[in-house]
DNA sequence: TTTAGTCTGGCAACCGTTTGCAAGGGAGGA
DNA sequence: TCCTCCCTTGCAAACGGTTGCCAGACTAAA
């Protein structure tokens, strides 16, 4: 059996609250004490219980992260940099995926929520009404979405949009195809508001749509056909899944269509042609929101991160 | 304030511990009171404590799942299907990262052991003895590696690396080149087993390497300089680092050098050429190590899934 | 009607830690 | 020398559940 707190307190013949305050509140225990207690610890492998300390304290010392999708290479990246960050605050972190469906999203929050100290929503799926509602139960800080008096980490897709934009128009572009994504999604919206107020194009939208690889081959067809010289895709994988479509039917990236993506993931930057993106911040949001959360315990603050267009080979001159 | 056992039990007029017993123990408490205290509890929408539950009970309905890099593609399939599979059983999943660093692993099996009742190590990077001593804290399930006496997944890579070496003599390869991973990985020595058997084939060997794309590309000059006409690589990040590294200089895959990956991950799905590689089944792999863990409580039993060598575009024939 | 047995639900101890309260001892000031 | 005050430590009550034990109410058999 692990060594508990009696343990120690019976070693070096002390009281267990001495040894405990040994460990969260140290100033309060005479050096000499201090140290026959470390010592007497550290010889029986004493780790304190999380979970009973979580009883009295209240706090778990965990948070959750839930992703619409661990296997959409976005998020690893953000992932892991949320749980070094988290680490480092002697957190640790629940990693949990919906599948992409909002009811899963709700039913995990509803059961981290009496076992964490908050929780990320990275990319939510849910509506921000309800995500409201559920912020009763627990904390939130939210990547990727704008909700009323809730922590954000904000990626500025407006702008990476807007040098996509301004990228394809200067080589040429006038008909533009945009391919959103999911429903609800921060990142298409923002693609959309941007693109609608560009001034003199000529834009055809498609959506929603899977932000995955086989939501951008379900469709290139489409896209060919409205006779587009210059796609901008949801994200990587939707213009990845595009661009194999298109070459399935004989048209050439960038030489008859240019495409441009969102995220800079891992494939987009092995992918022949190497794809033109406009890359997402992905570690740094993941840092920022586990600070975020820690900080602010579910109040308001906004941050935004910058985006950058990556020019790649994906996109040329038009026709 | 959430709602405790107490609030229930006051609510509907019975002691506590016929609160506890309902959910815990139904049949023995009379349907009609059950019922009573389902209605309260749904009304006042209790959720059990599960830092409390695991005080008295030593089980936490949590495990630990340790990877090298959540970031290699070849994890988030297994992390996912591992996870859905754990929510199945009503267990949680605590997800954590090594960075490929036998010490932090280490200290992670550490940290996790009073407070998950099992860990799935994936892919491990500390030695066999290590693991066994890290095994009388808490119990194991092993993914890619033997361990005595320890329940273990593993992929059948050796079967795997037969049919690659089998496909490539079949197309007339006679000198092929052996990138292995980091030190201590099973893939790296069940691949150079099975090739160090192989009758007739003149074998150059590489590594350790690291198991990146980077790691790929760093070696790329050297297996070009050997004179082989394929390559067998550790895994498809280091297949398509090759394959980068090999095109920078001007030589032709498959036209010049034949490359054969390991996992199937995504990215080399996408790649021009797409890539040939030998199938990892990493999604069954989560589940059958959570059902391991779960049900021998580490006790000892092997699992070996099948591989399957997926031909694609990155092999052809010999000069 | 008595007796034994079965259900049901209350009681209280316990899991490992934290923390407010109070007591004892020693140091410093008057 | 006595009185304060501070420093250090012990005591005990929580935190939210679980569970062995016991007692009362019923049922069924004798």
């Amino acid at each position: 059996m692990a060594a508990t707190i009696k343990d120690v307190a019976r070693a070096c013949g002390v009281h267990v609250s001495t040894v405990s305050r040994t460990f969260s509140a140290p100033h309060l225990v005479n050096p000499a004490t201090r140290s026959r207690v470390l010592a007497a610890a550290d010889d029986l492998g004493y780790r304190p219980n999380r979970a009973a300390r979580a009883l009295t304290t209240g706090r778990t010392f965990n948070m959750g992260l839930i992703v619409a999708d661990i296997a959409n290479p976005f998020f690893p990246p953000l992932i892991k940099a949320a749980q070094a960050q988290a680490r480092g605050r002697d957190y640790h972190v629940f990693v949990a995926d919906t599948d992409e469906d909002p009811r899963v999203e709700e039913e995990l929050i509803r059961t981290f929520a009496k076992q964490v100290d908050g929780v990320l929503l990275c990319s939510p799926r849910l509506s921000n009404r309800m995500i409201e509602r559920l912020a009763e139960d627990v904390p939130f800080a939210v990547v990727n979405r704008r909700v009323k008096g809730m922590p954000a980490v904000l990626m500025n897709v407006a702008q990476g949009a807007k040098h996509a934009l301004e990228h394809l128009t200067g080589l040429g572009h006038r008909r533009i195809a945009l391919v959103s994504g999911p429903i609800g999604s921060w990142t298409s919206n923002e693609m959309q508001g941007v693109a609608a107020e560009a001034p003199g194009l000529d834009l055809v939208f498609f959506g929603p749509n899977q932000p995955t690889e086989a939501g951008g081959l379900a469709v290139a067809a489409d896209v060919a056909a409205c006779g587009a010289t210059a796609v901008l895709a949801y994200n990587d994988l939707v213009a990845l899944g595009l661009i194999e479509g298109l070459s399935a039917m004989e048209i050439g990236v960038p030489d008859q269509v240019s495409v441009i993506g969102f995220d800079d993931i891992l494939p987009g930057r092995l992918n022949r042609p190497k794809l033109t993106t406009v890359a997402m911040p992905a570690a740094a949001a993941g840092r920022m929101a586990v600070d975020l959360l820690l900080q602010s315990g579910g109040e308001g603050a906004t941050v935004t991160l910058d985006t950058a267009l990556i020019v790649r080979e994906s996109t040329g001159r038009a026709q």
